[in-house]
DNA sequence: CATGTGAACCGCCAGA
DNA sequence: ATTCTGGCGGTTCACA
């Protein structure tokens, strides 16, 4: 989408991008917090402009023994956390150990020189015992809540909460917590409309009909009103049909300037914008379940034409919807 | 790819 | 005083 990133201004010195991701593992990996970093910062996104580049960085050499007893690579070259703008650390190996003091160290300059410093799960531990959490709140896994405020008493810990945001130190709970602070954060650096999409393809659901559909579509969302939320879902529910500006204010007795307003602040979008990035992402849908050609999809996801179809399409997706058919016709992962 | 037309969008202001 | 809403006019944008 062409929406242009922003780049949070709480993070990111002179030289630091914080959409320059880094992440950081070690012998005894999680593999199951580390890779929802990945699935958040490391995959490519072609729809989306600028996104982020991500690295990940060993503080042990290889093999490193993972969790499930696989062993895992990773490149030790440390000169990516001088580059990173976000660092990540995806829970540690063992509470009862001292990070090392050089890994320490580095975090330390990092947070100095502007980087913006995020952990999940017991990852918290590493940030706790670099000193970064002093004096701030902090949440964590509510097993090791009450170990982490016991053994650092500065930290303020707040274990009924999925993450906290401290500005530059972020933290959050059990490991899928992780997920929410990663939307978090890509919410900040390009708005809620970014982060729903991502959000969207991050919890691939084949068969969307249940009633956590709700739920999956939207878990970042700011919708205050009920009854905009009940709008978005009744076109959601007829993106073959005809859709205006007027037609959609009526639909919840308000003006045509009101509706703007609240796309633009709930989703920090246009209702044509939101529109057209429904009509695309359903069909991505169709395209996926391979129902019928590219005329008909056009048609079923309410654009009036393939033509149109196409041009939205590859603008949005950065693929042509007949390549996308074939890359993503069975298994798509992301 | 250029171009015309109508819709979409937003700043601004007035009224509640 | 503050916040929200609706309407107007100008500009931009999408579609044909």
């Amino acid at each position: 989408m062409e929406t242009a990133a922003r780049v949070s201004e709480s993070a990111g010195g002179l030289g630091r991008d914080p959409r320059s991701v880094a992440a950081i593992v070690y012998d005894g990996l999680c593999l199951f917090e580390y890779s929802i970093v990945v699935e958040l910062f490391g995959l490519s996104r072609p729809e989306i402009e600028n996104w982020y580049r991500f690295e990940t960085f060993s503080i042990d050499r290889a093999p490193l023994r993972a969790t499930g007893g696989v062993t895992v690579e990773a490149s030790v070259d440390r000169s990516a956390l001088d580059r990173a703008g976000t660092i990540v650390v995806p829970g540690w190996r063992d509470l009862e150990e001292t990070p090392p003091s050089d890994l320490l160290d580095e975090l330390r300059a990092a947070h100095a020189d502007g980087a913006r410093i995020a952990s999940v799960c017991s990852g918290v531990f590493v940030l706790a015992a670099a000193g970064l959490l002093d004096g701030l709140r902090a949440t964590t896994h509510w097993r090791y809540a009450e170990r982490l405020a016991s053994r650092y008493p500065k930290i303020e810990v707040d274990s009924g909460v999925l993450y906290i945001d401290e500005g530059r130190v972020l933290t959050s709970a059990g490991s899928a917590a992780g997920i929410d602070l990663g939307l978090h954060l890509v919410r900040l650096d390009f708005g809620s409309e970014v982060a729903n999409h991502v959000a969207r393809r991050l919890v691939v659901a084949p068969h969307r009909d249940g009633g956590q559909a709700q739920f999956l579509e939207r878990p970042v969302a700011v919708e205050e009103d009920a009854s905009f939320a009940a709008l978005l879902d009744s076109v959601r529910a007829t993106l073959d049909g005809e859709h205006t500006i007027a037609s959609m204010a009526a639909g919840i007795h308000v003006s045509s300037r009101s509706l703007i307003r609240l796309f633009r602040r709930s989703l920090d979008t246009t209702p044509h914008e939101w529109l057209t990035q429904e009509r695309v992402r359903l069909a991505q849908e169709l395209l996926e379940s391979a129902e019928g050609g590219v005329e008909q999809v056009a048609a079923r996801s309410g654009f009036g034409s393939a033509q149109l179809l196409r041009h939205h399409f590859r603008r949005r997706v950065g693929l042509s919807p007949t390549a996308y058919r074939r890359r993503f016709s069975k298994c798509d992962s992301s």
